[in-house]
DNA sequence: AAAATATTCAACCGCGCGATG
DNA sequence: ACATCGCGCGGTTGAATATTT
């Protein structure tokens, strides 16, 4: 039995089930093999129909009619068990897709417009904390989904990430050849590693500058406040 | 105007983790 | 203790669209 056809289970050929007939369990036989006969379809018809399911799967850009099927389904459901969800509400879509569908597009309070300065600097800020943690970082952004914010770093920001590094590396190789010192240096890198140093650095880079600054130190308290709560967890575990 | 190239973003995939049986 | 399931996360893909040549 062709295995990609019936998934993992690898079955012998009908013919090996009704060919028992000939075997030495002579008083047997007749029973055995019909129970066997039987459970092979069974088994077969199974195993087929998972695999009919999973060939229909569609896949790809959601129709509008799907996304009131979801909504109606996740309405009466609930935001869980994806798998049962998506096929009770008869929709021709995998778990996992009908859960990305509903939470990054059609969960409600969500954000459908531009990135706004403000929320691009917050990115920008909390990028730098807690690094590629997308789903954290869209925590601290109402409205705004993991998928949005790593499409939107991808798109926009990495690259001007890109520039400041380079710029910081840049200048740091003038420094270093200016300064005699090698300590003078190690300073300069650390100041521009850490957040507030990136923050000051992207706030050059951007147009707003006016809001950019009261901002950074904000960011900077909570910044701070956010790492001494860290310690004082880690002290207090031992 | 058409072809080539770059950009955007919705959707998919693989992996790991926790809950459950 | 182990297998299975459901879910969330981050990385990647590819079709649609915009821009450039």
């Amino acid at each position: 039995m062709p295995c990609k056809m019936f998934g993992a289970i690898s079955m012998p050929p009908f013919f090996f089930f009704w060919s028992i007939n000939s075997c030495s369990l002579c008083h047997l036989v007749p029973c055995i093999r019909r129970i066997l006969c039987l459970w092979y379809l069974v088994i077969t018809m199974d195993h087929y129909q998972v695999a009919m399911q999973e060939a229909e799967m569609r896949k790809g850009p959601w129709l509008e009619e799907e996304d009131e099927r979801l909504i109606a389904a996740v309405s009466i459901l609930g935001e869980r068990r994806w798998d049962s969800l998506a096929k009770a509400s008869g929709l021709r879509r995998s778990g996992r897709s009908c859960r990305l569908r509903w939470m990054n597009y059609l969960r409600p309070n969500l954000k459908h417009g531009h990135i706004t300065e403000e929320e691009e600097h917050l990115i920008v800020q909390l990028h730098k904390q807690w690094g590629n943690r997308w789903s954290r970082i869209a925590r601290s952004l109402p409205g705004r989904t993991d998928n949005e914010i790593k499409n939107y770093w991808r798109t926009h920001l990495r690259k001007k990430a890109l520039i400041l590094e380079e710029e910081s590396s840049a200048s740091n190789s003038r420094q270093s050849v200016t300064t005699t010192a090698s300590t003078a240096a190690t300073t300069n890198n650390s100041e521009q590693n850490s957040p507030l140093g990136i923050c000051e650095a992207f706030s050059s880079l951007h147009s707003n500058n006016g809001d950019w600054d009261s901002e950074k130190d904000d960011y900077n308290l909570r910044t701070c406040g956010d790492l001494s709560g860290e310690v004082e967890k880690l002290s207090s575990l031992g």
